[in-house]
DNA sequence: GTGGTCTAGACCACG
DNA sequence: GTGGTCTAGACCACA
């Protein structure tokens, strides 16, 4: 999986990766098991600095998504997230505020659930989950 | 329509006092033309620094979603915003890493549209627009 | 001549009240000798404060632009203003910014200029000075 | 490039700053890419304090001039703008109240198409673009 | 080191 | 009283 860093975006480099790696997780392009790049490599490879990528592993492998082995490397360990019941809620707390600038900008409840959607099969093209 | 800061909230206060005058916009809470504490007011009512009120509120002048009326000091500005065509963009941008996380987190679309119906339910009780 | 304040500019209602007589003046709608509402009068006309009215007309006053008689009343004084030799390098000071600004949003000399003359055929429609 | 400040200038310091980069940027002293003073660094070498940078660098960054490069730093975007229609409008408000200046100060049109014209090559001696 | 945010105290012109 | 601007000192996460 390709790691693409937009350098003059608002989100922190740190975010970026995190995010990319979540995606691959959720559309499958990364499986449990599967190797991800070294920190070293990987720094290397998307032009940053290696404490950027240590800490969006650490917080990686905090959140579940990642294991880190001493011998194997990264291996991603998608499953482990699940269980989580207290999601909902946040959940409501990141959305919340992103349906009230929807309404502000002219989207009704129909419109934004129609593009959450778009969105979901976007990223998602046969929805396998 | 009252302010409530959490100070331990990882959200940042600037972004807190914005979050819930847009919400109070979209909810109908505040309507057009309708005045907004002064920013030396609400700072002193929520306990932050003037500058903090000042900055959120110049901020959401930028966005159009207030403005400051010489007379009637700053008042809800709302309808102004809906015209932006790229705003699906934005939403697709914000909305993306969510949508990402909440797969990992074993949700699929059907899930993912039911929590989303909910939250917008749950802003707009009865779907006003 | 009837004034219009924007209470929602950005523009100062002082600076507003003193453009739209300059301007007055300038497009021959207020001749040299006419008379200008009293400050009270006007105050209460477009529904601003007495002192920002007062304000305006003294620094009209100062500038050359009326003439303020105890009996007669506020007089306008055009062509006492017309010595001023410094006045290219105020003028100069005053669009160089303006000129930027149009250069970075990709008009080229031409455009400027034919710009300004539109704006200024916009104001005066057969240029009679 | 070099800033200088005008601290007896009635214009803000933060205009200041503003305005020549916006003339830099213009001139083609400060090119698409190239590199500007970290917030900290102008502010001292200008001698003001570091807010007062800050605030001038957002407002630049939210008008499209420049951008925060997380590795480069500050960066000049420029042909970023270009594409504003509403422009004409922006610079009628601003122009227009010069103009009526300029004529009350004796100037006809053809005078001031001519000044403008100086004001203009003075900025850019061999017209560029 | 950077930008971002928050606090605090002060001055100004405006209304 | 208001908003706007400037200064000063501090903390944070990021890179």
């Amino acid at each position: 999986m390709i790691i693409k860093i937009n350098f003059s975006s608002e989100t922190t480099i740190n975010k970026q990766i995190k995010n990319q790696i979540i995606e691959g997780i959720a559309t499958g392009k990364l499986r449990r098991g599967e190797s991800l790049p070294s920190i070293r490599r990987l720094a290397c490879d998307i032009g940053v600095n290696m404490h950027t990528v240590n800490k969006a592993y650490s917080q990686l492998r905090a959140d579940g998504y990642i294991l880190i082995h001493k011998q194997k490397g990264v291996i991603v360990n998608a499953d482990q997230i699940r269980k989580n019941k207290k999601y909902k809620n946040i959940l409501e707390e990141k959305i919340s505020p992103i349906i009230a600038e929807s309404i502000c900008h002219g989207l009704n409840k129909d419109d934004f659930i129609k593009q959450c959607s778009l969105i979901f099969e976007n990223l998602i093209p046969e929805s396998k989950i």
